[in-house]
DNA sequence: ACGTCCGGGACCACCCGTTGGT
DNA sequence: ACCAACGGGTGGTCCCGGACGT
């Protein structure tokens, strides 16, 4: 009884294969470039199987992003609690740069992609967790040079992230890419309160 | 003599508006996205005005890369002629910063959209001028993290330079873009000779 | 006891939500342009329950239309034990006027959707029902006139209940398409044998 | 030379066998149930030629019915020159009888086809040739039986237009058709200026 | 008496590439 | 230098039918 098969895991579980193998094709081939049947054929089974967990293929695009979307909007939402602009940065930083290191391939397909962008801007629920990083990251230089080093940042963790050795663990990935996000936007580390 | 009107000039003119307006149409849907039919569509022509200048869909990403790889080549010759590895990461970094700033599209398709990457790997005069840079300007930190560096560094700048404002001036974004790179890449301002 | 819920009474009461909702979708849709998925939905069910009840889609059509169909036999049938083709066509007319103001959206799907006939003609048991009524509306005039009335009559009729308003009574329907059915075949009221 | 092979001859030319092949499916299939596949398929070219001439499905129908509606138009235009409601029902019913007559086949697709009223519904241009003619007929008898016999007549005549033979030419249909229209609405013939 | 999940196939829309004209 | 017309094929959507579970 333990191990039941109850059938929500197992459609859990059968979803996810969909999922998995969508952001594989789409980090190799783009989202406009990645069929439903390229889809399909990865898991030997039919269009139809794909159809009936996703009845379009923006929506199995929103399925695929939408655990990143969710942590991301979970970062966004700390981030403008703190009181300055600076500490805003920061956390918005620090947030982001465990978020990629964690869902590399998604945050790249994110970053990249002008489909994706496209297709998540159609969405209400995330049209904002799309706008808000890049005010958040320059609100320390609101000069022209501020945009131009947030976006930086964003595309440039978010690369980094999806090129790096699969064999660097994700907190050592996270750290370095923090440092290096911190380098970018001229911030210095911050004093913790304690320990 | 000097304004006759060779078929040449009026061809390459004729030819440019494809290219213009094929990047255009990569940028904002990505090369999978763009078909002939949307290239013919902006222009008010049909897909055989398109199928005129350009053989297959292929080539008309390459004539379009074609400008921007040619001088991206330039870089990586000169860079590969200094003689300390961290010589030729500030010659090549000096000369990318250049190059995205200049050809802030071409250069953001260039380094994001894996489609493409595909279509140039298939063209031996190509492949090599892809493979490089990221081993060039890793080359002064051969640890793991030279390469996520490196990588922050091509995405990161061709992201910054794609979303830039347009009334910055090439040689403004150029200098930050290289002072940014400098950092992510914990480079030092080289010394000049004269001047 | 007389109202024990036996399973054949619940099934056929499950079955004739089914029938009620198909051809309601016929009449919006025509056969072809319904799905069962459609129908389906329309229950708030999956298509599996209606394939539980009706094997193909085909067998849901003539399931909808049999109740109908059988009538529609008993009025041939009747008719052509008339003996003179003013009698037979009378008979058929006055029998259709009923039928059609019973049973209007059915009636109206079986005379105008091609392919409502084009599957019922492929059941042997119907065919015939379908091929009689013309022939003996058009009996009492031979000439190329009397197929033209015959189908205005049976069209025009159809056409006219399924339009109908819904608070007209089925007696009163039944009687104006009567009288208008007899102006259109040139028929004169018959003397009643009694009361 | 007269007779020389203009290109948009040809174009026209073309064209018309797409259309004239629609129809005769239309009307053996339904709107729904004829696809771009079986019109292709009659003429012997592939699914793209169908295409080229008609970007949509839709289109394609509205094409067929274009001609027969244009006419409707002009017919409807005319009645309700008329004073009074009788004159118009009468000019109404007259052209409708002429009508149907010249397009036997569009005039019962339009009549009886749920999915192409739904279509034409949606294109302003169109939605009101279609509202209009039962009011017309209807006019000289406001009660609850006037739109019935409207309805009556509408598909009645078109049904029997359809299946007429075609060896009865049209004057001969259409005047059977007029007074057979005006038993059933109960109009008398009207009297003639002059000759 | 249904819901879950999926195969196999058809549909419309649209693709890329070609031919033949002008 | 360009357009009209089309072949051959794919993409996304959705269909009918059915196996399997409960």
């Amino acid at each position: 009884m333990t191990t039941a098969a109850r059938p929500s895991a197992w459609d859990n579980d059968s979803r996810q294969r969909f999922l998995d193998a969508a952001v594989a094709l789409f980090v190799r081939h783009s989202f406009a470039g990645t069929s439903l049947q390229m889809v399909a054929d990865e898991l030997g089974v039919t269009k139809a199987a794909v159809y009936y967990h996703f009845r379009t293929r923006d929506q199995l695009l929103v399925a695929v992003m939408e655990p990143m979307l969710t942590r991301l909007r979970e970062v966004i939402r700390a981030a403008e609690q703190q009181r300055t602009p600076r500490a805003r940065a920061e956390s918005m930083l620090a947030g982001y740069a465990a978020l990629v290191a964690a869902s590399r391939s998604t945050s790249s397909v994110l970053t990249t992609d002008p489909s994706v962008i496209r297709v998540l801007r159609h969405h209400p629920e995330w049209s904002e967790v799309i706008a808000r990083p890049p005010v958040l990251l320059a609100g320390p230089d609101p000069g022209p040079l501020g945009g131009v080093h947030a976006t930086t940042v964003l595309t440039g963790l978010a690369g980094a992230a999806s090129g790096a050795p699969a064999d660097l663990d994700d907190d050592t990935l996270a750290t370095a890419l923090l440092h290096t996000g911190r380098r970018i936007l001229g911030l210095r580390a911050p004093r913790r309160h304690s320990a």
